[in-house]
DNA sequence: CTTTATCTCCCCCAAATTGAGTGATTCATT
DNA sequence: AATGAATCACTCAATTTGGGGGAGATAAAG
């Protein structure tokens, strides 16, 4: 590496403004310096092993490859490199698909510059920097909802018909009969107004019932 | 409320010397103020409508009912309040589950001060407080393994078998044959080492294959 | 005390699904 | 030429599924 003590910075942004102003963002930090800087993925990757950094800023609406397609590319050949999404987007979807892409960190774009460089420095220390609305519908994605039709019981064979498990295992797992898996199921798929078992794991899925 | 610039917080834990620190925390801030402190859920619990807490700082690892369990009885009864955990544990089990189980925020107890007081402010304005650990944890939690021994097609089968779909559907979905889907499958089941959907979707689940 | 919810179990039936074989063709890349 | 990936075919037995019917036990709530 050429500097042991400076991290390794390359920007892909396609709104000139945006991206000069983060270039110099941050080579104003002694700990960090921009490398490079782009305004399609398609660019990025082609001199991401020339340039190796070790973090990349990355807007979403891209033209060409959009940024979570990039993020894909980019990790699948150099795994190593963090990517923080710094965009205007928090709509549930593409944070998630970015996430799942292999994103770091994602932040939205009226960060304070201070906190960009705050979160850049989480990075580098094995952190996940996150605005705080990403924060909170990243910890929302865990949480099941409160007021389920579903009785507890029937949660849990739902939640083992999910797991691809046939009523006889689930009956083997609840230690109950089969027959009374089958009611639960009859059950269930009345009160979620669904007659198969994966239109009920949609439902469930989607209702966060499980 | 008794005063709408002030954010009500009871704390849960049950080492006094850490219970009485973050109580005179808590206190030096002007924005927030400490109701009560407990050593129990139960005795949170009890006292919950009465404290009427906006917040709630809460060990995990309790004595009587754990902490995990507490926030259940909490969240059930009195969905409103954010419940953060500031606890020494960060095995990933503990931390999912208390995610699930309604945690707003996961802080470590090695937090400076300031910092506590930088989360609880975070939740006022709707966030989620994570530990730099813990964040990472969860959004590690969202991303696939880099080295599947499955191939995009397969991958992509498997998804939807985990879905709960048959063949049938499947190869609806995918637009081809049932019989291809099948034989997806069955490399699936070679490449997993399994023979049956649920082991298949145990494993691709665990080795975060899908 | 009676209703209701929840959980449990049983039977029948027809249609569909599954898992395990064994085979083949196309296509792109190496 | 060989390999990996994706596609399709047919057989066969065993299991699963979804729909229908009914019923007992217990506990909570009215």
């Amino acid at each position: 590496m050429l500097n042991k003590n400076i991290t390794r910075v390359v920007i892909v942004e396609d709104d000139e403004v945006i991206r000069n102003g983060f270039v110099s963002l941050i080579n104003s930090s002694d700990k960090f310096l921009c490398i490079a800087s782009y305004d399609t993925c398609e660019e990025a990757i082609k001199n991401l092993t020339t340039d190796s950094p070790q973090i990349i800023l990355m807007d979403i609406g891209l033209p060409g490859i959009s940024g979570i397609e990039g993020i894909r590319r980019i990790k699948k050949g150099y795994s190593k490199v963090d990517i923080i999404i710094v965009t205007v987007h928090d709509e549930d979807e593409k944070v998630f698909d970015a996430l799942c892409a292999g994103a770091t960190g994602y932040l939205t774009k009226n960060i304070e510059p201070a906190k960009l460089i705050d979160s850049l420095k989480e990075v580098t220390k094995g952190g996940a920097p996150m605005s705080t609305s990403i924060a909170k519908m990243v910890i929302r994605s865990f949480q099941k909802s409160t007021d389920s039709p579903l009785t507890p019981r029937e949660t849990e064979v739902l939640q083992k018909l999910a797991r691809g498990k046939s009523y006889t295992m689930i009956g083997h797992d609840l230690f109950i009969n089969k027959e009374t898996v089958r009611t639960h199921i009859k059950n269930i798929y009345q009160k979620l107004n669904v007659n198969s078992k994966s239109e009920a794991i949609d439902k469930a899925t989607k209702d966060r019932l499980i």
